[in-house]
DNA sequence: TTTTATATCTAATAATTAGTTCAAATAATT
DNA sequence: AATTATTTGAACTAATTATTAGATATAAAA
């Protein structure tokens, strides 16, 4: 049992992971076991029981997990029970598709304004929402309590629109502008760069033999 | 120097960053040292110096690395060089923005088919390319030698989308549909799950001290 | 010309991450 | 009730990844 040592970080990146494997699990089924987990999950089992017991001591000897109890006990750690809310700035096709997708109010997130410059997008309604112009985007933290923006625009805005968002009090900021933001202390950023994810692969293309990791 | 020897995935995966980070330069510099590369990546310059070592010896002693010379070496081992051909299958909102996103071809990959289920959006123009239905993927794939197959439909759909690809040749996925795609001998696939992404930050917001890696 | 500052490259070390082995616990079977 | 098959969890080991330290090369300054 590690439940209060601090979890590694090559953990807390497969614990979304094994979160989407269990709904992903028949919905009659109530237990599972680590060797079912680490099949969808494409790992080690011991690495699935080892990642788990950063949680505490969720298993049972000889029978498994209780899938129920792991679920929540992921969500929690995951801080997935917060409700965090999020802003989307760039309403353009990406940031449309970010509006639209179901997953983040599916995972607990809270999508709370679409942000644009370009007076053609204001006031036009995309997911439910209507796209406000940015100067109501400090309006809108305060109002929601806003952790997490998340950046659609191109890349040569990004950067004063991540500035902007921190200023509005944001904490976490997810980009998926091609472009590197500056690090600002006590805020958390990570990037999503399409174009890189096919880049890692177009090297392995070249080598079939070798297996790309995560 | 470590032409011969094979490159380590974790240091495969910060190529496309060095790639970005050369871009984000100034264009009239024609150097650059590992110093300023690892303030721009976000990572120690040392382990800047150690990737690059794998690319052959680059860098002058005294002086740093020549960009041109190292954009190059980077490109070709990435492969970026080759002007691998990809179709995209699933044309909603995600579909749409991948197939605007300008990052593949700056990259070197085209962009040479889009594909759909749903006849309302059988020969709309989206991108300045034609969507067609999937029963005319396999003839686009022989045609264009197509490698990689970009997946963004619906979850329930991924799983068979993929078996299509690969029954058409395709080598590479990235799926973007929050699914685990099943694992196929010879078939490198890596997904993108944009909600995995908040959920990692959701856990470094409850936990400001700590910082994320990757 | 000598000195100083800069910066790569390699070897050695440290830290992190992953995998193996085995004891202990549970459930099913004989 | 005893035996066998499962399965977790923890200790140990292995592999990978990252950092430090030092030797060497270059360019600029004294």
């Amino acid at each position: 049992m590690k439940e209060n040592k601090q979890i590694p970080p090559a953990t807390v990146k497969r614990l979304p992971l094994y979160l989407q494997c269990l709904d992903q699990l028949k919905t009659d089924s109530i237990g599972v076991s680590s060797k079912k987990l680490a099949e969808l999950a494409k790992v080690n089992d011991a690495q699935v029981r080892r990642d788990l017991s950063y949680l505490g001591t969720l298993g049972t000897r000889g029978v498994g997990y209780d899938i129920s109890t792991l679920r929540n006990q992921l969500q929690l750690e995951l801080g997935l029970v917060e409700g965090w809310s999020a802003v989307i700035v760039g309403i353009g096709n990406l940031g449309s598709a970010l509006a639209h997708y179901g997953g983040f109010r599916e995972k607990g997130f809270g999508i709370v304004g679409l942000f644009d410059e370009d007076p053609k997008k204001i006031d036009i309604q995309v997911a439910g929402l209507v796209v406000k112009p940015l100067k109501e985007l400090k309006s809108y933290c305060e109002k929601f309590d806003v952790a997490i923006g998340i950046i659609a625009t191109p890349g040569q805005y990004a950067q004063g629109v991540a500035d902007h968002l921190i200023n509005c009090g944001v904490r976490s900021i997810l980009n998926f502008a091609p472009v590197l933001l500056k690090n600002t202390p006590n805020i958390q950023i990570r990037s999503v760069d399409l174009s890189q994810e096919l880049q890692i692969l177009s090297y392995y293309l070249d080598r079939p033999i070798l297996k790309a990791v995560d």
